[in-house]
DNA sequence: GGACTGCGTTTTGCATACAAGCATTGATCT
DNA sequence: AGATCAATGCTTGTATGCAAAACGCAGTCC
């Protein structure tokens, strides 16, 4: 018989191995568990979470993808330094990128959409509700992924996944930037969408990055000082 | 083993044996050797090349990150189909990164960056003189490089890389559409860069992308119908 | 006639084993 | 003493082997 899940939001148990390593070791080191410069030796992973170098090998080359750790040939991986640079270059690329989601969202806008982004900005609401800083990031970043989700781009969505995991390696690193008005930007943005105007959504996607830019970078010099 | 180094820029012969595997797919699969919808098993694909299945996964993996073969899980890889949605995503993202790319280029020229895009701009004359559409295609290609280089930005050279692969892809599809007086546009945008000028730099960036949208989307459905 | 089920084949996912390259240490020479 | 170079251990790169999941094909039951 078929298996047919209805739109099954979390499947956990029947990931590859590859997956649990690869989603263990970005939380580690995003969490900052395993420090910047570290060096991630193979088997010193693989006996860590108690499995073969092949998976481990596999979800280090991902990381890699992801810009979390540096491979060099014949000499291991290292996890990268988050540096003032990454930052800016981040920042440049997000003012380039969410630009571009903002204004395919706005052109491939469908009711389901706005419902969506709609439920999306409610559960921002309730986590401002309850105070949790975490949870209002995480509903924060919801909000961005209905919206990426929503272009229907499949490159849009691989180049934003690539962004969106350093971005979270950031916010983890300056947990202090969770808000600035950000769920009133998000509706801003939402109404222009659901009015289907690129040009609005554009360049208010741009202003919610560009805020963003400054005390971000700003976080980042405190912490590493420190 | 097919040794394709097109232009030896450098000598790299002794190669991980991955890096190699990786080069001869991507050569047959943007030449069309194999077809759109094939399945690449592993096995096939190590004894076809005589070596084992491992640096084979290895570098289906990074296939996929380039979006030219989609894997799911424990059914394998097939190669990917180029659809015009595709195309149309393409040039989005396009749009918006390559505009970047001569944004940041002309922020951070120095002299040495002038002259190796002087000199890549003579290649594509000499390319030009010659005749030959390919040396011509891989010349334009490589100022679009040596561009992406003067960004300094390793974020965004990853994104490319991405990006580069499917258009590499795409143009050897459609290879009609080699020049549209390219050349002259990319000395308009060395000259902008040469000044420093972002703003001009990134309208004619715009435009170079913009202009080849139309043209590409036909060459493709004309290809696609046959 | 159609759909479900059970089995064998195929193919991927993971583990183990072997080879080759880099780094570090220690000995040798100037 | 400082530099050079060889030997050894450690780490990655590649090969092979094994287990389990998916596909195909019958056969069976309704």
């Amino acid at each position: 018989m078929l298996d047919m899940r209805p739109e099954g939001e979390d499947e956990l148990t029947d990931d590859l191995l590859v997956d649990r390593i690869y989603a263990d070791l970005v939380e580690r080191i995003v969490s900052g568990a395993i420090a910047p410069g570290e060096r991630l030796r193979e088997v010193h992973v693989a006996q860590l979470l108690d499995v073969s170098r092949v998976p481990v090998r596999e979800a280090l080359r991902r990381l890699e993808f992801d810009g979390l750790v540096e491979i060099r040939p014949r000499r291991g991986a290292t996890v990268r330094q988050l540096t003032i640079a990454d930052v800016e270059e981040l920042f440049d690329v997000r003012e380039a990128l969410e630009v571009l989601v903002a204004r395919l969202a706005a052109r491939h806008i469908s009711e389901h959409g706005v419902a969506r982004l709609e439920q999306a900005l409610q559960r921002t609401e309730i986590a401002h509700g309850t105070g949790d800083e975490r949870r209002i990031v995480a509903s924060s970043a919801h909000f961005h992924e209905v919206l990426l989700e929503l272009t229907e781009s499949s490159l849009l969505k691989a180049l934003m996944r690539v962004v969106s995991g350093r971005v979270h390696w950031l916010f983890r690193l300056t947990t202090d930037l969770g808000d600035h008005g950000q769920a009133a930007e998000h509706e801003a943005m939402l109404d222009a969408i659901r009015n289907g105007d690129e040009e609005i959504a554009a360049a208010l996607a741009y202003a919610h990055v560009a805020r963003g830019r400054r005390p971000t970078l700003e976080a980042l010099a405190r912490k590493l000082e420190a």
